[in-house]
RNA sequence: GGGAGUUUAGCUCAGUUGGUUCAGAGCAUCUGCCUUACAAGCAGAGGGUCGGCGGUUCGAGCCCGUCAACUCCCACCA
């Protein structure tokens, strides 16, 4: 068969995700194997893989097929996630690009809408999944609205309600204006917003109303949010404030509505920021909310739900909230009370869904309480039952959120998610229940009434409230506890995923493990970082620096994608992908594919030979050493997820090691005949190096190995062999030959001979045997027509000294001694001040006294070292002059 | 305001308990090669006061202190 001049991975990747799929290679049931499992990160059904997703996917993928190779039942679990706040604002803007507005739609015409909208796209993630070549069970796919996993989320709802860890209730929490829905505090993001901070005149009153005849006659407060004036339902300032004694019992005119609120008296103000006065509108403001408890405080609502005035206002009504801070602000000026306006930058929420800015409102949601979950979710973690990679980045920040948690406000106003199971009766009374029938029943019960007018509630659940069941039910370990795969996979082995979701989903994963399994939902966490452009800038939609993962696996292969995001890609750091990663990924590809045509061209001219030349028998030897070795060196990378070196150590193994050391020196004379031993051994090698690199690059490795080997198996079920051992004087003689020969083309090129021109190379050692073996390989890579050992120097010859060992070429182009002489001398000056920083060492009484012993005697050696190498050196030198 | 992390070659990063020639790798750059698997390649080379300062030590890229820059997380100062 005739290979190509360069790998074409598109057809090769079509053909073996067919056939991987048709064996069902990754089809996962509970066997006698020990199980190695990953459930992903549900990706959002809102739109395609970025390539944050791509990171995360490579390494589970990288993982699970390393864990499938090595004895385990790999295991991953494929789905998606309903993503309630995102998927329902994208299908209410498809909506509304139709002309149709989600109002005019019943709830179930839209759950029809949104239904379809997550077939489209779940499907479109699911085929870039599956272009990537990740090694999923496809049988397994989930989704956290699937039938079951609705019903285990509003059992887990119920139940954590039974034992009072869910509670319903007024609350001030974080309101987005835009999707008109609560939202938990992990959901907003703060940024920095340069603002105005506006100073505005209270006028001072007594109980009746009327203004106080002394001076001064007002107070002045700052604010950055004129348009809440109306909601004020007092004016606050330090107790221990003098400026402000005389206000005891004292009132103030709100502005804008003249109304009569008072003046308050709190530890909390801050004598020292703005005027050391502060309004105080509980409706809107957190901390304004807290001094309202405190103080019992009236409160007033002046917004509506979408970020409008309210009629509580009184004036601007309707206004959208930054509308009305303008007309605020231009009312005050006219009423003469706005003193001055400052440049003010302050920290602003903003949903991290609609981006709108978020308002603090009083409103009755659902919570869950966090404290006692907490408990068993910190100590599974302090207590290093779960790793945490990197963990000394991310221990302190999990333990800080853990140790402070708050309650979790978990409804939602939205209709996309599970519908909270709560029913209410026209006298407001409510029951919590599986279904409307438990309900009734238990209304029955507790109210005695026969016939009960319930309506359900309208809101649904946070995303997160789901999905922080995944790792139990996706084994239906909710909707059926106790079942055989439940008690097979749990606890997964390994969870990866971005560091941005620790508190969102990993954390409460824990807790909801602990809560319902008893135990941790995974052994290991890995958290990759973000992935950003070249300039370091995040990837964004708007700024249009993320590419299309289709588009990239079109133009590189997905072998070489999969390359490129992973060799930049430190555990834990942000990676700053470009596509020139990929390039060197593809490039990759090709030298494999042209190693492989290469052998494959030898494959047909083997030979019997009866004593095959035993500088090749070496080199056969050496990269059998230096195989085990990095294999050595690769697992111990996989232990550690240091997943990108690993990659680099396969690299360089096959790209320098095999390809340029290996068959360079194994490679017979032109249209000579190879020793059939050295062939079936080269490809033994190359079939294994196609192993350790499938978990990299499964599919070129794949159609490698199948080109290779004749018996049909196919590599990405084969289990590794166990590792040899490694002989280091192989090993040693092997860097020594490499250093000759990098050293003698060294000085080849620096006297500008031809590659073609050949040389005579003599060679004055006193470790013969070594170059005994050797000299046959080194002759050919130097391109020496003969080697003889010399006891003196050479003249008229090159000089190059390496080791200890001396190297004389010789050559028909007459020679210019400059240039080695200047080289000479500068190596000489580098191992003469080498030499006395060794014999000042040597020389301080108090470093053979307190060193260790080895060491010491490792300065002695390198004294000897340098001393023989600057000897000779200067015997060289001597020679050339 | 609190906490964490980072700072090593032009770029992206390794550098395990302080001690082998420890100052490294890849990419980029430069030089020479269309050598018979591969020019998406081959053979070589150059390049860094390890962010600054101070300390501990016989010895510091590594430990301690301090300063600076950048990044991230958390927090209710209007």
């Amino acid at each position: 068969m005739e290979l190509s001049k360069n790998f074409e991975p598109a057809a090769i990747e079509k053909k073996w995700t067919s056939h991987w799929k048709n064996k069902n290679y990754f089809q996962s049931k509970p066997d006698n194997r020990p199980p190695f499992t990953v459930v992903i990160p549900p990706p959002n059904v809102t739109g395609v893989l970025h390539m944050g997703h791509t990171l995360n996917e490579t390494v589970q993928d990288i993982l699970v097929r390393k864990a499938r190779m090595s004895g385990f039942n790999a295991c991953w679990v494929p789905g998606s996630d309903h993503a309630s706040i995102a998927t329902e604002s994208k299908v209410v803007h498809m909506l509304t690009e139709k002309g149709i507005n989600k109002k005019d739609l019943t709830r179930t015409e839209f759950l029809e809408y949104a239904f379809e909208w997550k077939e489209k796209y779940g499907g479109i993630i699911y085929n870039q999944i599956e272009r990537l070549g990740c090694s999923v069970d496809w049988e397994r796919v989930s989704f956290t609205m699937d039938e079951d996993y609705y019903k285990a989320v509003i059992s887990v709802f119920v139940d954590l309600y039974n034992k009072g860890s869910v509670y319903r209730g007024a609350r001030m929490i974080h309101w987005d204006p835009a999707a008109r829905t609560a939202l938990s505090d992990e959901e907003v993001e703060y940024r920095d917003i340069a603002g105005k901070l506006y100073y505005v005149s209270y006028l001072i009153v007594d109980e009746k109303g009327i203004p106080v005849t002394s001076s001064p006659a007002s107070i002045t407060i700052a604010t950055q949010r004129p348009e809440t004036i109306m909601g004020d339902t007092a004016v606050c300032v330090n107790p221990s404030d003098e400026r402000y004694a005389h206000l005891k019992g004292k009132f103030v005119m709100v502005p804008l509505v003249n109304r009569k609120v008072p003046v308050i008296f709190d530890e909390y103000v801050d004598k020292e920021f703005g005027t050391g006065a502060l309004k105080v509108t509980p409706a809107h403001d957190i901390n304004d909310y807290n001094l309202g408890l405190k103080h019992n405080l009236e409160i007033v609502d002046t917004l509506n739900e979408d970020g409008t005035l309210g009629e509580a206002a009184q004036v601007f009504v309707g206004l959208d909230r930054f509308a009305a801070r303008k007309k605020a602000v231009e009312q005050l000026i006219a009423d003469g009370l706005l003193v001055k306006e400052e440049d003010y930058t302050t920290r602003i929420g903003f949903s991290q869904r609609s981006q709108a800015i978020v308002e603090p409102r009083i409103s009755t949601q659902w919570f869950v309480k966090m404290k006692d979950l907490a408990e068993p979710a910190l100590k599974e973690v302090t207590d290093a039952r779960i790793k945490i990679h990197p963990g000394e980045k991310f221990l302190a920040t999990y333990k800080y959120w853990l140790e402070n948690v708050k309650d979790w406000c978990i409804s939602r106003q939205l209709w996309w998610g599970q519908q909270i199971p709560a029913w209410y009766d026209r006298d407001g009374r409510f029951e919590v229940a599986e279904t409307e029938e438990k309900a009734i029943a238990q209304f029955r019960e507790k109210y005695s009434v026969t016939n009960p007018q319930l309506t359900r509630d309208e809101d649904v659940l946070d995303t997160w409230f789901s999905s922080w069941l995944w790792p139990m039910e996706v084994f239906k370990g909710i909707s059926n506890p106790g079942n055989e795969e439940i008690k097979y996979y749990y606890p997964t082995s390994v969870l990866v995923t971005g560091q941005d979701i620790i508190f969102f989903w990993v954390a409460r994963m824990i807790m909801a493990g602990m809560e319902y399994m008893k135990e941790k939902p995974f052994s290991d966490v890995y958290f990759t970082g973000m992935v950003r452009d070249k300039q370091g800038r995040k990837m964004s939609k708007q700024l249009g620096n993320s590419p299309d993962l289709l588009e990239l696996i079109d133009k590189f292969g997905a072998d070489a994608v999969r390359f490129g995001i992973m060799i930049s890609s430190p555990a834990g750091n942000d990676l700053l992908f470009d596509d020139s990663s990929c390039e060197q990924g593809r490039n990759f590809n090709n030298k494999i594919w042209n190693a492989l045509k290469l052998i494959k061209r030898w494959e047909a001219n083997q030979s019997e030979a009866v004593s095959p030349e035993p500088g090749k028998n070496f080199a056969v030897e050496w990269f059998d050493n230096r195989l085990n070795e990095v294999r050595t060196e690769v697992d111990r990378l996989y232990a550690e997820f240091r997943l990108s070196e690993a990659l680099k150590a396969v690299y360089s193994l096959v790209w320098d090691d095999f390809c340029s050391w290996y068959l360079e020196w194994v490679k017979p004379e032109y249209e000579k005949p190879i020793d059939s031993n050295i062939y079936q051994q080269t490809v033994s090698y190359f079939e294994q190096l196609m192993h350790l690199l499938h978990p990299f690059m499964p599919f070129i490795s794949e159609e490698i190995y199948h080109h290779l080997q004749h018996q049909d198996e196919d590599l990405t079920v084969k289990q590794y062999a166990a590792i040899g051992m490694k002989n280091q004087n192989i090993l040693k003689t092997g860097s020594v030959l490499k250093e000759v020969i990098t050293g003698i083309r060294d000085a080849r090129n620096k006297a500008q001979l031809k590659p073609k021109e050949s040389i005579q190379l003599h060679i004055l050692s006193q470790d013969r045997p070594v170059y005994n073996r050797i000299q046959s390989i080194l002759a050919r890579q130097v391109n020496a027509e003969a080697i003889q050992f010399t006891e003196t120097p050479v003249d008229n010859s090159i000089n190059v000294v390496i080791q200890k060992d001396k190297f004389f070429i010789e050559t028909s182009t007459p020679l210019d001694p400059t240039t080695q002489i200047e080289q000479l001398q500068k190596d000489l000056e580098y191992y003469k001040g080498f030499l006395i920083s060794v014999e000042k060492k040597l020389n301080n009484e108090r470093f053979i006294q307190n060193a260790k012993p080895e060491v010491v005697n490792i300065e002695r050696n390198k004294k000897a070292d340098a001393e023989s190498k600057i000897k000779a050196i200067k015997e060289t030198l001597e020679n050339l002059n």
